[in-house]
DNA sequence: ATCGGTACCTGCACGC
DNA sequence: TGCGTGCAGGTACCGA
């Protein structure tokens, strides 16, 4: 966990290797972290906030490939490394989709992203869903409509509501809206709890494996028998995304 | 104001 | 073996 590891320990020092997944200049960032103290660490959807001294805010995001690593050794996808007095901490993305961004607030690209989808309400989600015009897979995806869900735990979701990832969101009955927040908190405190989806070599800041591919009912299972009916998961794609769901279950 | 499509990057699996 | 192709946990920006 980061929060324990990095709260009240003092920044020692910061480099950064990186064209595009720093906004801001190398020299200038690193030397206002430098010297600062971690306050607080939170998430806020995918973004991971890290609270500084004198209010500064330094807000990373991991984008599709990257990871933080606690004391490993710097490697060519290596964009950053923050030194602390009791070791450091690498941000390891090979994709440059990742951002690090340093302000005196949270960036409004931040702010203006709706509401924690572990923390809304059942109503307030199904009021969201019923102001959108297009189809439920993309408007989950949305971020501003709700933040914190990508492109598994959406599958992974609408599989477990029965719900088919082209349906109008607007026209979702009360009750399978109902049964689609249920399934998003169960997806993601079951994804929290096994530690993550490790699809490739993705691990966590201490080099573990996540385990929740392993509970994946969908994604990546393409002509796989459904947990549910047997019938082979089908792959298409929905707003430019790989998209897996079952025919017979998640019926349009 | 909200959409769908595209661009940004690199690595890997696969088929020939 | 080597090469081309398609695909990948995401967001930002473009024009419609």
């Amino acid at each position: 966990m980061l929060a324990p590891r990095l709260t009240g320990r003092r920044i020692i020092a910061v480099q950064f290797f990186a064209r595009r997944v720093l906004r801001g200049r190398p020299r200038q960032v690193a030397a206002r972290l430098e010297g600062t103290t971690v306050q607080a660490v939170r998430r806020h959807g995918k973004f991971i906030v890290i609270e500084l001294d004198g209010g500064l805010v330094l807000t990373l995001h991991l984008g599709m490939t990257g990871t933080l690593l606690w004391d490993a050794a710097p490697g060519p996808h290596t964009r950053a490394v923050f030194r602390f007095p009791h070791g450091r901490l690498l941000f390891d993305d090979p994709r440059q989709f990742g951002r690090i961004e340093l302000g005196d607030s949270l960036p409004e690209r931040v702010t203006r992203l709706g509401p924690d989808a572990l923390s809304i309400s059942p109503e307030d989600f199904a009021g969201r869903l019923r102001q959108r015009r297009g189809i439920i897979k993309p408007v989950l995806l949305n971020q501003t409509v709700l933040r914190g869900l990508g492109n598994i735990y959406t599958d992974e979701a609408l599989f477990r509501a029965r719900i088919h990832p082209r349906a109008i969101a607007a026209r979702l009955r009360a009750e399978r809206l109902r049964r689609l927040h249920g399934a998003i908190q169960e997806v993601l405190h079951a994804a929290v709890r096994a530690g993550g989806s490790s699809i490739s070599d993705y691990v966590d800041a201490e080099g573990r494996q996540g385990l929740f591919q392993f509970e994946h009912r969908v994604y990546g299972r393409t002509g796989e028998p459904c947990s549910v009916c047997a019938t082979p998961i089908r792959r298409i794609v929905v707003a430019q995304r790989g998209t897996h769901y079952c025919p017979r279950c998640q019926r349009l």
